[in-house]
DNA sequence: TTGATAATTGACGTTTGCGTTAGTGATAGC
DNA sequence: GCTATCACTAACGCAAACGTCAATTATCAA
């Protein structure tokens, strides 16, 4: 059953251009990724049409956030993914016992790609966390400065009286 | 003596080529950014050599901040760091009565860009704090994964003997 | 079956953010 | 005064990440 719902979840039934709605990038965007080997070529209908699934969606939003939050480049991004290719490729040919030492060396690599994401993460996140502190001073600053040069100009407006 | 302190700081005695060792950056850059006017325009030595002080120095790392932990485009990142000008701005020409309203109106400007930076810090973070998350789940699970498959193994080479 | 949309490939264009010469002048140590 | 760096401007180059036609074909609703 949970089988059921991971081919449901697979089922190509989106056009380009509900996916480019959906995750916000263009149709050129998404052909252009796949050129890249960013997103596997997708299935097709009869007459040509690119057909999408649900997980290419959340494959686009991976790439989207990879991009805007850790700056990576598409080239350093189509690493990470590549990793997930494994996962999908692993768990279509499922031959359980025989290459075990296969599959250790494969979540091994995916390991190593999660624990780089979340060094990267990591350091932007306190690099980041100083940077908001430092703004947080600033701003407190700024705005003791305003409320001394409003007291100042209704003084000497009170003065001027 | 703060004022003179200021003025040490402010004094301008490093070449281009130590500026670049010290911030990363190569000469070009920093020229580059001098032309986009992210960088004021340096004072010169006689024959035209360019003099930075570590205020300008600052500039540069602030600049490369804002590029590799916010992602911001230089015309974005000049906006910003145009506030800063007018801080300085400020500093030099202390007209300190008449001009109070002047001076509000420049703080408030400075008040809105700090705020425009520290609501995309905030964004950031939290979108970050997300992904750190999912990370460390996958990692666990992966790390659960890994050790299933080493049982495996041990127990199918029991077996075999 | 006939428009009105929607997609396809291919090719060239654009912007950003510098890199890379090339040719010339400045500075400093000996 | 020579020479080894260092810096100057000007100009062209370039990779990344798409944008923008153009010409052609599919799909679908009426």
């Amino acid at each position: 059953m949970a089988e059921k719902e991971t081919r449901a979840r697979d089922l190509p039934c989106l056009q380009i251009g509900e996916v480019a709605d959906r995750t916000g990038v263009t149709q050129r965007t998404l052909r252009f990724y796949e050129e890249r080997g960013l997103l596997r070529p997708p299935s097709r209908m009869d007459g040509g049409f690119r057909l999408y699934s649900e997980d290419d969606v959340a494959r686009v939003e991976q790439i989207k956030r990879l991009q805007n939050l850790l700056g990576l480049t598409l080239a350093e991004i189509k690493e990470m993914v590549e990793a997930e290719e494994i996962k999908e490729e692993l768990r279509a040919t499922y031959r359980p016992d025989l290459e075990v030492d296969e599959r250790l060396s494969r979540v091994q690599k995916r390991i190593e790609v999660t624990e780089r994401q979340d060094n990267i993460i990591s350091a932007k996140l306190e690099a980041m966390a100083v940077m908001k502190k430092e703004l947080g001073e600033k701003l407190a600053h700024y705005q003791e400065v305003k409320a001394d040069l409003h007291k100042q100009r209704s003084e000497s407006a009170a003065s001027a009286t």
